[in-house]
DNA sequence: CGCTTCTTTGACCCTTATCAATGGCTGTGG
DNA sequence: CCACAGCCATTGATAAGGGTCAAAGAAGCG
């Protein structure tokens, strides 16, 4: 793998690493950090497409597609591991292992992009924020991101209000009622989920799931 | 290709091609037909992820997952072409060029999504019952699947409903002031738009853009 | 020709968006 | 060290978009 790596790159927390409509010569994989994939459509308003953690591809869009048709941002302090365009196609011709693992990563995105659209599409407002905070929490945890059951979500609320198709005010309410009830805990930059069973089963998910993702 | 190719099948309208849970040892192409994508949520409500259309690609998920998380339907006789799981490898092995195919489609599909995630999360009504009529008039038109500028259609518009996140009642009497307003006229299976820049405009899409897809 | 499935229409109301302010925290410069 | 600016979270009031319910047409089909 090392000979398609051509370097390392660290992007300061709130830089953007990739602009929608941009072209790049280049794709990253996710070594540290946390970011989130935005589209910015005509009428001015903002979907967040999903939230961006170490593992995660980023930019393979554009090597392939020509152009990102998304944005994506660095929320922290993130580092990259650099890919060369070029260097794809011999990854294709030479590693055939690698590249079903890139394969494999496209395939367990577009799942989940699947779920995410049944969210929007069929949950209501807690639903939503619920499935958000469950997804969010699994996979930070089974990055081993967690400490005491607390993982570090360093977004704001009008990035998850974004994510869920949800305004900002409504979202501020509704994580308002979750953390009276006790079910969630957001602040500080780090969310903890002491409900974690009842939000998963407020917002319809099954537990038993957990998604892995290969490494490059 | 043909080496990997186990054979064809046909689908009558209205059945199950793979169900939602199922492990599948084998994977589709498109050849001819037109279907859905469709995950039922635990809640009993029903989100259509995406209409399938020759030369996509169905089921690639279960090989790579190990299981479907979405149903796929034939809304009208489709004819499928067959692979095998254990071809998958193969192509990887020693198809560089037809496994990078495989890894554009997952990326364009992928990226597709990503729109659709933003029509549901930050668009009305009116521009997400568009954009729809505008995308799939857009993709059956570049099939070569349009005599005179009508496209078959298929669908209920409960199945329209439940992709783009609206109700069946309201999504009719969406359709209904779009019709009245000459921009479109979805009837007796087909669909034509006279108004399609107008639809383009009202949903925010911008019409230059031609999503290539290559063919396996 | 009766049955089922799909479309259409009207009435009512609930969820969520929008508007508008206030409060809190942090960093900066005087 | 305090005042001020900026950003973000919070809260209340009001309104609208879309959901739900219910029932009546259309249309395909055995």
């Amino acid at each position: 793998m090392e000979r398609f790596k051509i370097g390392e790159l660290t992007i300061e927390a709130g830089r953007t690493i990739l602009m929608q409509g941009a072209q790049s010569p280049q794709f990253y994989t996710v070594l540290r950090g946390q970011g989130l994939r935005h589209k910015t459509l005509e009428n001015g308003r903002r979907q967040v497409i999903s939230f961006v953690l170490p593992g995660d591809l980023v930019g393979l869009q554009a090597v392939v597609t020509g152009e990102m048709q998304h944005s994506v941002e660095a929320s922290v302090e993130t580092t990259l591991c650099v890919f060369d365009r070029a260097g794809l196609w011999d990854l294709f011709s030479n590693q055939p292992k690698r590249s079903y693992s890139l394969t494999w990563l496209s395939a367990v995105e577009e799942n989940f992009l699947g779920e995410t659209l049944a969210t929007l599409g069929q949950r209501d407002a807690s639903q939503r924020i619920a499935w958000a905070l469950v997804r969010l929490h699994e996979r930070l945890s089974a990055l081993g991101m967690a400490r005491s059951g607390r993982v570090p979500l360093p977004w704001r609320q009008q990035d998850l209000a974004d994510a869920v198709g949800l305004s900002l005010v409504h979202t501020n309410k509704t994580l308002a009622r979750l953390r009276e009830s006790g079910l969630a805990d957001w602040s500080g930059g780090g969310l903890s989920l002491p409900g974690r069973r009842e939000l998963a089963e407020m917002a319809g998910i099954d537990l038993e799931y957990p998604t892995q993702r290969p490494l490059l």
